[in-house]
DNA sequence: TTACTGAGGGTACTGAGTGCCATACTCTCG
DNA sequence: CGAGAGTATGGCACTCAGTACCCTCAGTAA
């Protein structure tokens, strides 16, 4: 029924549009009753978004069984499985993808779930940053940058048809937000010197307490240039 | 005319609550026909969020103008703008706060409005960063990360009741993700040594070539901490 | 057989948002 | 002063999403 259902609806989208798509010619065309359209489907936008309540469920089960490793690269990892699921049907994801962005109407929803998986991450990242005085803060702006960096890396490949190797260029996004940040508040809680990301990037960051002695901080510096 | 309505529909609102309030109880109490809401309001939800038009078109015009400058900084202070407009009405913004938890399609509403915030910090940090190759996803990024730091700062001030000072809690929020983040890419494209944000922060951020003569980075230390 | 349950269907309703037309009011030109 | 043009407002009717309520028709247990 819920098949039946989307099938008729992106068929008629993409015939006459979203808009100008009634939940009656939805029903009509499938061979149902109107009132079973809402029993499946709390609202007309849902039928677009089939799959992102099952994955943000997947994503939270995931959360809840990762408790140790890098807080980082755990929810890089479960934004990693909302590009997975784009991946296992490009068509249906391109689509989609076309659609939502000429319906307004779409784009409001669509910003609803990725910002049910910016808090889901978010709520993550505040439990295991539960100490820190600004663990709060860091989660939020943390899991933003996740999410838009895998957002970015998403819609290249949206963009691109979908014939490219979407998860890699999600690699690679998330790769930029973890070398540019995953180090350098590394440095934030231990108060002295941190070593950059690492792959082929040949900057090194450098904190220190600002009236330090100036010689603890050049031993700070030959001791991060040292150790590569 | 439009403070009409907006003072009929918040006096509604508070009363019975966003849902079970109709236009028509709002054009009534107003005294206006109903036809003149959709007049001024292109929804419901408009007439709760009557300033963020106008805010954006100010942001939009500060960036215009704001062609130099450090490009984090200068969204930082576009940022700013947002949270003084929240402060410029603190009872209002708070009353629609509350009101905004509770409602569902006022949250959809705000999180559109914040995406065109952020679209616009995106847009005009995809421009300062025209050069470089990963410019478009540090635009995304940083844009991301500044928006939910800001968000941070206000949420925590209107969950304060708008008592305490708003700005500067956006601040120091802001200022936590410059210390991150701000300093790790004035390398990549200096590649020499860069200041540390401002404020009663006491530490300094260093960034210099890995593989750079030693003497070259203590005399950007000194330089660095010189000029305060 | 009856009684219960649960999925689907039908009808009528509310309320947001739109299009169209009528009615003022105002400003300008003659 | 008055005619005409442009503009703000009100009123009416309509579409359509979403909901409440009730109906039918399986299948099933007793």
């Amino acid at each position: 029924m819920r098949e039946v259902l989307i099938e008729a609806a992106f068929q008629l989208f993409v015939e006459h549009g979203f808009e100008r798509t009634t939940v009656d010619d939805i029903v009509a065309r499938a061979g149902v009753g109107r009132r079973s359209f809402f029993r499946y489907f709390p609202s007309k936008e849902d039928v677009v978004f089939p799959d992102h309540e099952r994955c943000l469920t997947e994503m939270s089960a995931f959360l809840a069984t990762s408790t140790d490793g890098e807080p980082l690269d755990v929810i890089c990892d479960a934004a990693r499985l909302v590009m997975r699921m784009y991946a296992a049907n490009p068509e249906f994801s391109v689509r989609r993808y076309r659609l939502t962005r000429e319906v307004p109407s779409l784009r409001g929803y669509e910003l609803s779930v990725v910002h049910r998986y910016e808090r889901t991450l978010a709520h993550y990242l505040r439990q295991r940053y539960a100490g820190d005085p600004n663990g709060a803060l860091r989660a939020e702006v943390e899991a933003a940058a996740i999410v838009a960096a895998h957002n970015s890396g998403l819609r290249t490949w949206l963009r691109g048809g979908g014939h490219g190797d979407g998860p890699k260029a999600v690699d690679q996004s998330l790769a930029f937000v973890r070398q540019t940040w995953g180090s350098a508040d590394e440095s934030a809680e231990s108060g002295a010197a941190a070593a950059p990301g690492s792959e082929e990037d040949d900057v090194v960051v450098i904190v220190a307490p600002r009236k330090a002695p100036l010689w603890r901080v050049v031993q700070k510096i030959e001791k991060t240039l040292g150790d590569d």
